[in-house]
DNA sequence: ATCGCAATGATACTCGAATGTCAACGGCGT
DNA sequence: ACGCCGTTGACATTCGAGTATCATTGCGAT
């Protein structure tokens, strides 16, 4: 623990400061809380005082009491991801200033991570819960359901949600960049990304996908989708689209589920002397900064992870503030960056 | 808020499970704290009730007691970083079945912000404090002095600590490299990044650079380091080098103090017919997984933004354990990773 | 001198969990 | 019949902030 230095150690409270300035209790309590219920020279010898011995409220004793934390949780599956990350530093832009916290936990993908996340966020009395997708166990949406507060599902949107969701609809945007492929005249497109069990976007982006390819009446073998390893990583682009390359039928897109991986397979198809989009197209889905500036700037499905944070929390301070707030559902949108990558 | 579905609406406390399950309070308080006071019969029937009105505790109120709150809070100047988002995850990570929630706080480098956020988790009784860098106020200052509890600077070692400190030595780190780059036989070194006056990571960068440069013998003039915008964005890259390349005397290597402009730079050079290194040589600072993989793999300093997060975290966890440990000071170092770019 | 009012104080209680103390059972062994 | 132990209960108290109620000042106006 750091030094000692100003000598005073032990917690100092409430009634340490009347001590000190030498009024009572109450007359504190008041200052702090109905100023203008005490002088002004009482008040500016209690506020002197309080800077004096360095006092500050214990808003644990004070949550207790007024039956709001002042938190709100928020649950993402992964930080180290720009998308999220971008996320979540929406969501503190939003509650900070407004005297909220954000009490972040990372789920990994895994929904029974999640859950405990959501139980310890109800344990501590968060006021409001932000979750990442529509993927829950039976446990997180019984508590969710009982849960006291406003509760948002982002990343998505779906017609079933616990309470409000802000996303963007995964099924559509992947199935409008097949569309695009499609309409580009590329033969043989290939999927990488496949459904993890647990992540609705995932899922909802290969439906989109499959729906696309069969409504323009284009055959989905089993080879039409491949996978990436978990979590999506750069390095794990340029393998993938090497054994795609190395088929007897060499695939003329790819499209993949994420940005990274499509980012290592640019890089990869780069370096090895395949020309893109000549010798094989590459999309990819969520738009970092990098893809417009690789030397093949790729074409994307944009995605505002800030925006989607933002939205998030303006809608939980609003429902927090006692507004009942219009739809419960916000479409924060994407859309197609088309590049030259395809 | 969730449509009520259960029914049961308001808050379940331990008197309601008392109630609920026919015995009273204290039974089922020793229940949970002193099972083995309490028949086994009995015990199953409470946590049979518990778990049928879905009873979870009230930490706020555990807290307030136990004078414990089992949260660490943590400053980050940026979430939007993978360095910054990778030690914040390794922060959760560890901490994260140990009982102990994060809260985090987004300082945007502001001293002023830092303090605000410090001033909040003491507010709410976070059991240890982690802040990056060593960059702080006076008001910070003296708020982490006389906090009880573990505090931990990270993200660069300096002699003057207030508690605890785990980073990696900037000031050597930088200098290192710029001897590197004077003993490839660069004439003309240019580093860009430039001492932001409240980033102490940014300083002792500078400083390094400075006297690398100095001990070489070598001329540190005021064209010889510039600076680009903050924060450090992979687009600021282009415009930066573009202009140096354009200076009637030109630079052969670029020394960037953060990694994402360096791929800008980078990218942006092989876009506009610029041989790296032979035309101009490019390092960077961090290491992100990009570097390996761009066309030009670029030379850089390696980081582990992770590893920081992690050691810092079990530093709070063996601190809260009553551990006194080891040394306050924990260097985490770092690696020259020599590549292509230069 | 009396009333009114502003300023301050004293006391008790709430929030939910947890604990220490003491009491009240029942069953068992000697 | 006595005492002990295991089990459960009743009651009071603590944590820090905040509030409702009622009491006590002192000062100025009428």
């Amino acid at each position: 623990m750091p030094p000692t230095e100003t000598g005073q150690r032990k917690k100092v409270t409430l009634k340490d400061v009347a001590k000190a300035s030498g009024v009572s209790l109450i007359t504190v309590s008041r200052a702090l809380r109905q100023p203008e219920t005490v002088q002004q020279e009482t008040r500016d010898k209690i506020q002197k005082t309080i800077e004096d011995i360095g006092y500050i409220p214990n808003l644990t004793a004070r949550s207790l009491l007024s039956q709001r934390s002042d938190m709100i949780g928020v649950v993402v599956p992964i930080l180290a991801s720009s998308l999220f990350a971008d996320f979540a530093q929406g969501v503190t832009g939003v509650l900070e200033g407004k005297g909220l916290q954000m009490l972040l936990a990372v789920s990994a993908w895994s929904p029974q991570k999640e859950e405990e996340a959501v139980r310890t966020f109800i344990a501590r009395q968060a006021d409001a819960i932000i979750v990442t997708g529509f993927s829950h166990t039976d446990g997180t949406r019984k508590l969710l359901n009982s849960f006291h507060g406003p509760v948002v599902e982002t990343w998505n949107v779906r017609d079933q949600i616990i309470d409000t969701a802000v996303g963007f609809d995964n099924f559509e945007a992947a199935a409008e960049m097949t569309r695009y492929l499609i309409g580009k005249g590329y033969k043989d497109i290939v999927l990488a990304g496949g459904a993890t069990s647990s992540n609705d976007q995932a899922i909802d982006r290969t439906r989109g996908f499959i729906a696309a390819m069969t409504e323009a009446g284009r055959e989905v073998r089993a080879d039409t989708i491949v996978e990436f390893d978990h979590p999506a990583s750069i390095e794990s682009g340029g393998p993938l689209i090497r054994e795609l390359m190395n088929r007897a039928r060499k695939p003329d897109a790819v499209f993949f589920l994420a940005e990274l991986p499509a980012h290592g397979a640019m890089l990869w198809s780069l370096s090895n002397g395949l020309k893109v989009p000549q010798d094989v197209a590459i999309a990819g889905f969520g738009d970092l900064s990098l893809s417009a500036l690789l030397p093949v700037p790729m074409t994307t499905v944009q995605i505002k992870g800030r925006e989607i944070g933002e939205a998030a929390a303006n809608l939980v301070l609003q429902r927090l503030g006692g507004e009942s707030a219009g739809k419960p559902v916000q479409d924060i949108g994407y859309h197609l960056k088309i590049r030259e990558s395809t």
